[in-house]
Order: structure tokens, then sequence, then C-alpha cells
DNA sequence: ACAAACTACCTATCTCTATAGTTAGTGGCA
DNA sequence: TGCCACTAACTATAGAGATAGGTAGTTTGT
């Protein structure tokens, strides 16, 4: 059901096509909220059905069209009162964290690939949730600084606060997940004697 | 998929019923792989299908039967197999910080509520941790135990201290979300003035 | 003039999860 | 003897999510 409220939330800074809405989300709440594309399309138009959004179809080039979709009044009201409402608490799936329970199940070269790997992820990941982050605080966020618009500017550092708020969240877990690896690569040394190379 | 290995993993410390494994399962597995007994049960029966795992109907009671199953050959072999591959990379999903990026839409109250709910839902979550934690270092743990059975004493240490970096993995991130709400709270009160009661 | 890359919008299928039941025997106790 | 909590093992169903496609028009470069 959050996919629904995730893009409520995106379509809240401005209207956008299914396309759009599709690529901005990569860049923005896909950092909280993954969804494909092919969740995404059929999604907008279950919404549009309930009355969330509403469409205008605009043209594209000489024969195109494309449609775009803006929040209504009772978009902006389930968007509210999913705000207002509690949270419900996502249970505990992670594959890596099972893995590392049995490592010495695990070839020791596996073990150390596994946790290079994980480690890796997270660097890359953590490195764009600080890049993130940082266009949050210069509000050069282009979905940051369209949204921002529709305030005035004594409602700004608010809005940008939470937005850094979250990200502060997700870059503290980037970096525990991360630190959890490296100290695993040294366990794993540890116990399995150093790589022969 | 990882379900399939959650249950092989468990099964591996010994043989055991649907229902043992319903009610270990969610004392050990679970907190990293949570999985309900309906998701269980069909699956115990593909495993066997697959040729994982062989069970022996064992009598119970006066009239009653029960299914106990054991981990084969094959489900070794598929277990290592999967230890030994890389996993899979889990993307975002956490509702909890997608609402805290648009906690400017909340009401003060409601943002307060979710977060001292979310603070503690993680409190409770890390004590239980802590707790499980505990049971491994001084080997009190049942599961832990009955799987030291199978192994020589020199490997002991080695398989301990797997599964406790992987609470401690667990622990970390229990303890960045309980840092995060409780600044969240911080900042509400700092954005939103004190609540007045 | 044509290809390649991009915009736009889906569809199909399979698996995974969540939620909420059902049926039946066991063991204890009042 | 009846009741209740527990053990045991599911089933049914709907919705969410992953993966892998498809089709058609547009823009840009050669």
């Amino acid at each position: 059901m959050s996919l629904r409220f995730a893009l409520l939330a995106l379509l809240t800074s401005r209207p956008m096509t299914g396309y759009d809405v599709s690529k901005q989300f990569s860049q923005s709440v896909a950092h909280v909220w993954h969804a494909p594309d092919s969740q995404i399309y059929p999604e907008l138009n279950r919404m549009e059905r309930d009355g969330l959004l509403e469409s205008a179809v605009v043209p594209w080039g000489k024969k195109g069209t494309k449609k775009e979709y803006a929040v209504t009044e009772a978009g902006v009201e389930a968007f509210r009162e999913w705000m207002d409402s509690p949270i419900e608490i996502r249970r505990q799936r992670e594959p890596a964290y099972l893995k590392a329970a049995y490592l010495e199940w695990a070839e020791p070269g596996a073990a150390r690939a596994e946790l290079e790997q994980f480690r890796d992820h997270w660097t890359e990941h953590l490195a764009m949730l600080e890049a993130t982050r940082a266009t949050l605080v210069d509000r050069s966020h282009p979905t940051l600084a369209r949204r921002l618009e529709h305030y005035d500017a004594s409602q700004w550092e608010r809005i940008v606060r939470y937005k850094i708020f979250a990200y502060d969240g997700l870059i503290d877990q980037a970096r525990a997940a991360l630190n959890w690896a490296e100290r695993g690569l040294a366990l794993v040394d540890e116990l399995e004697g150093a790589p022969v190379d």
C-alpha cells in the first residue's frame, strides 16, 4: 500500500506524466521505497480510478500524446490521512544477516566475496545518499525546488529539515551496514586465516 | 526464495516437525527472516517434494500422528550451494523513512506519535536481540546447543562467533534506528514547538 | 535517409506475503 | 464430564512485487 503514498508524495511537488514519475521516482522517493515502472504505471491507473489523481492528455510531437497526472483534493486528503495514521512495522527480512549467521557453512573465499559485495554495495549507496543529502541542504534538488514553490518562504526550513532528517536516518543505516561488513571481513580473516591469494 | 534456506538452516540443527519448526523459527531465524506458519507448512511440503527434506510419520498420543522432517544430503548440498552463491541485494522499502521525509504534512501530534511508536518498537526489538545474543555468548540458546552436538568442540568457537556477528549487525541497525527516532522527536519539538500537554 | 537512443506506456506471469480462517487430536483440571 | 488451552497441520484468497518482455512514437546524429 505504501507505493500509492510514495507516488502521491512525489506528485504533490508538481503534476507529472507516468514517464516523469518513473524517472523522478528513482532519484528521490525510491531511496526510501523502491518500485519498478511495471508497478508504477498500473498503480497510477488505479489511483486515477479511485479519484486520487486526475489526468490530462497532452500532445507530444506530431502524433504522440502523453498523460499528465495531478493530485486531486481527495488525493491530498488521502495522503494527509495516511501521514496522520500509525505506520505499519516492517518485519525483518535480510538475506545478508541470515547468511552471516550460518557462515560456518560457506567456503572462506565465498564468505569473503559476500561481505565484500555487501560492503561495496553499501559504500556506493552511502555515497549516493550523501550526494542527495547535499542537494537538499543547498536546495538544488530539482523535486524539492519545485515543491518549495508552492509554499511561503517561512515554511522552507521546516520542509527541508524533515527531508534531511529522513536521509540522515538512511545514512546512519548505511554506515552501520558498512561498518558491520568491515568487521565481518576481519572476523573471517581471524577465523579462517588470512586469504592466501 | 530465502525462506527455503532459512528453514534449511534451522533444520540442520536437528530434525523437527512442522509445528516445532514454526515455534523455533520465531525464536531464532525469524529475527533475520520472518515468516508466518501459513508460509512454513506449504514450503516444507514443497521442499520434501523437491527432495531437500524427508519426513517420517511419528505417533503422537493414542490416535494422533505428526510428521518429522529431516534434511537430506541433497538439502545439505542445496544449502551449501546457496551459502557459496552471491546474495541478492534487497531494495530499500521503509515506510517509516518515507513518512519521515514528508513530515511537514502531518499534524505535530501524529508526527510525535509515529516517532514514539517507532522508538518503542525498536527499543523492544533491541532488548530481545540483546537477550538472544547473551544466550549465544553463554551457549544456552537451545537451537545452538543442539547444533553444536554435531560438531567437534574445536569448531564451536567458529560457529558461535558467526552467529554473534549476525546479531551484532542486527543490534547496530536497531540502535541506529532508535537513535534516529530520538533525534526525530527532538526535531519535531524544535520545529513545531514542544507539546502543550 | 537511416539507425540508435530515448520517451511513453503498458502487459503477462510467477512468486512471495499477509491475513484470516479451518479441522482434529491431546492433556489437564474443575 | 465438559471445557479449555495447546499441539498439529493446513487452506483459501487477495494483494504486492520481481522479472521480463512488448509496442509505438520522437529526437538526434551521420
